[in-house]
DNA sequence: AAAAAGCATTTTTTT
DNA sequence: AATGCTTTTT
């Protein structure tokens, strides 16, 4: 090693035993030498331990200094997390290493070279929606129909576009669409670089950009970090898998340690590449894959369950999980009439476990989609069960705290239009839509920012315009020099913004949150020693050619270099305005008190409960149907019930419905496929299956007919299907209960057939009947097939038997 | 400029 | 059903 082994002086070695209590696996994943290693971690494997320990691991042997150790996570949370642990086992100094999310990490780069990355010092970041609304005004300008392109569209197509790499120049232009939303992102990037903003995606690709022209600098990072870690590998995009290959690339000896699970790959909707696994170990000539497989968490036949159904899909890495804990309880699978017979039993099922002596908030409710939460909510509340949702609007979300935010940042960069037009008028001061535009249009043909060009507006719009102007002036002036602290309180007293919500009827809870903006500013600037006493920078932090030496350590993870001329370091104002768009929050709603926890299997990744719920598991929901159209859509949502199953520690519980309200109206629907990929010795039905119609019966059926002939093609939803039995190349057997069942039909015009019932069919099987209509020859029925999807039937010709 | 009415939309989401 | 967004009305 060229670099000393701890020239931190806080660094003193473990006392004993990193490496206790580690299987063989895990400790041969945590002891690699400096090579590329891929690790497969199964959920409940230990993940995180053998991540935190390995750096622990490597810094104790003298392999490496804090400062040549890169540590990335997708999450604040995870970051967060892996610091804690890293510091509970060896004293170091954090801040010398770089842990923290790919955007964070970005930051701090781009921070450092501001100047050659051609950004303000001062830049800010804009979160999803900032973005969306800056399109938004971009497509105005260009005067483009908004119905065509539609903002959310298009900034999600220039995220996209940024994922992939490509700037505006380098997307292919076929025909005159894809050539406006060419221009859009142009246009959007150029007001970017005007109003000195960057979004998500820019913060990327921007680093990746540097490094890739600037050999120097690419050079002076590789030699620096030894050892790279990366987590959640199997979310990584094709960007961040090319900025990892410009810090390290293959075959310069770096120890790049990348951790993912392929079977926990649940995000390709929003650009992950599964497939940057299989192309690491191929580019990295990764020697040898570790495996974990053994699991800590659950019980065996919940890891069964799991297990088996993920065996069912393709291209895997290959990977089985396994417990020493023993079988455990059965998981246990509950049919019910409807939602709120699902959220009923469910919540007298949670009470059950809590009087057992289950915490609450052990206990964790999961459903495919947030509009399924509703049902659940209004039962637990009416039965006065303490719940906390996941996934609302986060703190730095809500409205009243981005408006605080706005005028915080036009104190720090009035340029920055996104915020001027969020609170040019909140609270009102009499400028219209009308004056907005005019300073639009005026702003536009001297290419400045509205602030700018406030002057060039005249009349009444405009004097109230330049009242604007002067307030932000003041604000400027009366902040100047203040604490964090101090800033906020000034800007929401002369902004107006406390008065405003004072006299809101509705505004104590917006006032509460404005507090607690000042709260958090309050903890950032302990948290990252604001205030604090100077302490040198480490001299690797430093962009080549900066001078470091004794200047204060003021700004820590947001910004790390002053600048080399004036010697300035970005205030605390700035870094904590960067730190609200690049952590927006907690994402959960109320703390408090034990609750049972409700979230989307999404944002379940990562937890692990003694109980899991996993709701509407019907087909269309879960799987949901909007994925069966593309191809790996199928496989996706099986590895989405995957993460769920194996979030449960001890107890398990799955449950459907016949009927679900939806979008104002009544679905009946089919139980969730993945039932039916369950192992059956794992599994304790509470209510009686459907006899008869067991998994591998319909299996069996649908394999058969799927091998026949290309008839599938032709039932589209919604047709009315004439011609069944006759055409079908395969009759399955008919089980003794469909004879009684036909039995029954003799001399019922029905045939015994009730809306909201099974009803069997030869070709399509099991499926749900949704509507009756007509009589004799021109009776016909609705029934929803699940996978076969909603079929009209002319009940002349179809068979359809009841079931149950 | 605010309030009301009309309208589409409705998988999953972090930074 | 309910939410958020846009247009119309007052």
């Amino acid at each position: 090693m060229s670099q000393p082994p701890f020239e931190d002086d806080l660094f003193t070695p473990p006392t004993t035993g990193l490496l206790k209590n580690l299987n063989p696996e895990q400790h041969a994943a945590v002891t690699l030498g400096q090579e590329p290693a891929l690790i497969l971690a199964g959920a409940g494997s230990g993940k995180t331990r053998v991540l935190t320990t390995r750096i622990a691991w490597l810094m104790s042997q003298g392999l490496v200094a804090p400062g040549g150790v890169m540590a990335v996570t997708f999450t604040n949370k995870a970051a967060k997390e892996m610091v804690t642990r890293l510091t509970a086992m060896l004293p170091v100094n954090v801040r010398g290493m770089w842990i923290g999310t790919f955007h964070g990490l970005c930051n701090r780069f781009l921070r450092a070279h501001w100047k050659l990355a051609g950004l303000p010092q001062g830049f800010q970041i804009l979160d999803a929606s900032d973005s969306v609304s800056a399109v938004k005004r971009v497509i105005k300008a260009m005067k483009l129909d908004e119905e065509r392109f539609v903002p959310k569209q298009v900034s999600w197509f220039i995220a996209g576009a940024k994922e992939d790499g490509l700037r505006a120049k380098d997307i292919e232009q076929r025909d005159e669409q894809s050539r406006t939303m060419v221009a859009i992102y142009q246009a959007y990037q150029d007001q970017c670089e005007r109003e000195g903003v960057v979004d998500f995606a820019e913060l990327m690709l921007r680093t990746y950009e540097l490094l890739r022209d600037h050999a120097e600098l690419r050079a002076h990072y590789q030699q620096r970090f030894k050892y790279i870690l990366v987590d959640e590998f199997q979310d990584t995009n094709k960007l961040q898998y090319a900025w990892l290959k410009m810090f390290a690339p293959p075959g310069a000896g770096q120890g790049v340690f990348a951790v993912g699970d392929d079977d926990q790959s649940i995000y390709a909707f929003r650009g992950a590449r599964v497939g940057n696994m299989a192309d690491f170990e191929r580019e990295y000539r990764v020697r040898k894959v570790v495996k974990l497989e053994q699991n800590y968490r659950s019980f065996g036949n919940i890891l069964d369950a799991a297990n088996e159904l993920i065996s069912r899909n393709s291209h895997r890495l290959g990977k089985n999980l396994r417990t020493e804990m023993g079988p455990g309880e059965p998981v246990r699978v509950n049919e019910s009439a409807s939602d709120f017979a699902e959220a009923q039993w469910l919540l007298e099922e949670a009470q059950a476990l809590h009087r057992q002596g289950m915490p609450r908030q052990e206990i964790a409710i999961l459903y495919r989609s947030n509009a399924q939460s509703r049902v659940l909510e209004s039962a637990l509340f009416n039965a006065g069960i303490p719940y906390r949702v996941y996934g609302g609007l986060r703190f730095f979300e809500r409205a009243e705290v981005k408006h605080a935010l706005a005028y915080l940042r036009l104190i720090e960069n009035a340029n920055d239009d996104t915020s001027f037009l969020r609170v040019v008028n909140f609270p009102a001061r009499g400028i219209g839509a009308r004056t907005i535009e005019l300073l639009q249009d005026a702003a536009r043909v001297s290419g400045r920012s509205l602030y700018q060009s406030v002057g060039a507006v005249a009349g009444k719009g405009g004097s109230n315009l330049a009242g604007f102007v002067s307030l932000v002036e003041s604000m400027r002036n009366l902040t100047q020099g203040l604490t964090l602290r101090e800033i906020i309180s000034q800007m929401l007293e002369s902004s107006g913004l406390a008065e405003f919500y004072r006299n809101d009827k509705d505004g104590a809870e917006r006032l509460e949150n404005l507090d607690e903006l000042i709260n958090a500013a309050e903890a950032f600037v302990t948290q990252e020693g604001f205030g604090k006493d100077a302490v040198a920078l480490p001299v690797d932090e430093l962009a080549p050619g900066a001078i470091a030496e004794g200047l204060p350590n003021a700004v820590a993870a947001a910004a790390v270099t002053p600048d080399a001329e004036t010697g300035e370091i970005m205030s605390p104002l700035a870094a904590f305005l960067t730190h609200a768009s690049l952590e927006a929050g907690d994402n959960q709603a109320q703390a408090g008190q034990d609750a049972i926890q409700l979230m989307t299997v999404h944002s379940a990744k990562g937890l692990e409960f003694d109980a899991v719920f996993i709701t509407g598991l019907e087909e269309g929901l879960f799987p949901h149907e909007n994925s069966l159209a593309d191809g790996d859509g199928l496989e996706e949502e099986r590895r989405l019930m995957y993460v769920a199953i194996t979030r449960a520690r001890q107890r398990l519980y799955l449950s459907f419905s016949q009927t679900r309200m939806l979008h104002g109206q009544t679905r009946y629907n089919v139980k969730s496929r993945f039932l039916e990929e369950l192992p059956e010795a794992a599994l304790k039905w509470l209510t009686p299956r459907n006899q008869g119609f067991g998994s591998g019966f319909a299996r069996e059926y649908q394999s058969a007919w799927e091998r026949g002939s290309g008839l599938k093609s032709m039932v589209g939803a919604g047709r009315v299907e004439t011609s069944t039995a006759a055409r079908a190349p395969y009759v399955p057997p008919v089980p003794q209960t469909m004879k009684q069942a036909a039995a029954q039909k003799v001399g019922n015009e029905y045939g015994g057939l009730r809306v909201g019932k099974g009803v069997f069919h030869n070709k399509f099987g099991e499926g749900v009947l949704v509507t009756l209509e007509g009589s004799g020859q021109d009776a016909r029925a609705q029934v929803n097939f699940g996978r076969h999807g909603m079929k009209w039937l002319a009940l002349a010709v179809a068979k359809l038997t009841p079931i149950d």
